[in-house]
DNA sequence: ACTTTTTATGAATTTATATTCATAATATGA
DNA sequence: TCATATTATGAATATAAATTCATAAAAAGT
């Protein structure tokens, strides 16, 4: 942050903490939390257990950090896109879309994110204060373009609360599903049709070249 | 099932262990799976440890089984709306509708299975034949149903497949929200709003009463 | 080359909890 | 009432996994 020049230690500590955390995302998203040992994080990122220890004060925090990370890269990706100056309807279209990128880019993220955040409240490992930040800021943006576009009688007159949840669990189950065997093809595939029948249930007849 | 006389100590038996299955749902519906420990069944159900393994093989059988009756009572429910004679768009009205009385019968047994189950695919305790069947069956229906409806020119020429997921996950992250602070009213209001965004969607334009 | 500091190691310890089993309590039938 | 069978009990056992820490290896500084 405040220091460009880090010494080769430094940077290959930093390297170290980051092998320690690819590694235990790649079995915490394909077993789950309770299921990975940090016996077995230390054996797939190569270190000792000991180490692991060096880098994170206890299991949970691991944990809690690949979350962090997780939520810090979706709402790159997400973010902005809402921020921009399209019209309502391109924003949502744009936000859909958006999804393949983070498919893409990070299906392993993803997979650990929708299966152990996504929708499970009970999970004992608390969800962090970003994590729930990053999911309360999106949603309450969609929110408010939704409401937006309704002033502007872009869209018809739905419930924005409840149309963002439908979009977003959507997007959520889709995700988790394609997640299980990536195929590119297919992903754009589904993501056009959720952009088409969420974007016909909103849009006033006068604005969609009607089916 | 073939004995209609049972002897008293029959019965106390069968009732003893649904004191326990009671237990453990409550326990499990509200801190999941993993933070509930047998000696806390044995707690809340006032039976020894020793006791609930006379009635169950292990941790995950007990789970399992609770499972299973979760899977049928929403089956029970749900299957019958999704047989009748009304018309397609109706159809569909009446399961969200259903998801009212599901949720009030069952809150327990609803924040449990959709926390554990619902879409949590990478749980370590394996989802029961019965449960995945369960989900099968009904979003095969729902689909069928759809795709009915658009032959007869009910309803647009959406993708089933993704409406029904589109759907079933909206209808799931609902209940689930629901579920943690139970207001009737406003449960009633959120599907009603559900069923709005989903038959504008679905419905032709000629067949809506239109904005 | 040697000392000091930092980092890595993994066997040993602690902790948590699933499961067992010898024993006690209770019910059944003679 | 007594003998037998059934069911309940919970301390003891087994097991798995998180965490620690004395020791070793590596790196940095002199």
């Amino acid at each position: 942050m405040t220091q460009t020049t880090m010494t080769r230690k430094e940077r290959e500590k930093i390297r170290h903490k980051e092998e320690i955390l690819r590694a235990a995302l790649n079995l915490f998203s394909s077993k789950g939390f309770h299921n990975v040992s940090m016996q077995d994080v230390a054996g797939e990122s190569e270190f000792a257990v000991g180490t692991l220890y060096n880098f994170f004060q206890s299991k949970e925090q691991l944990f809690t950090e690949l979350l962090n990370d997780c939520a810090e890269k979706i709402y790159e990706i997400l973010w902005p896109i809402l921020q921009t100056q399209l019209p309502e309807n391109e924003k949502i279209r744009a936000f859909i879309k958006a999804h393949n990128k983070l498919l893409e880019d990070n299906i392993e993220f993803i997979k650990f994110y929708v299966s152990e955040y996504g929708t499970l409240t009970t999970v004992p490992v608390t969800a962090t204060e970003k994590a729930e930040q990053t999911k309360a800021d999106l949603y309450m943006k969609l929110e408010d373009i939704i409401k937006s576009g309704i002033r502007k009688n872009i869209f018809r007159c739905v419930d924005a609360k409840i149309t963002t949840m439908s979009l977003t669990s959507t997007l959520q189950s889709f995700i988790l599903e394609s997640s299980k065997n990536f195929v590119k093809a297919e992903i754009e595939d589904g993501l056009a049709k959720i952009e088409h029948l969420f974007l016909d249930a909103l849009l006033l007849s006068e604005n969609r070249n009607n089916d």
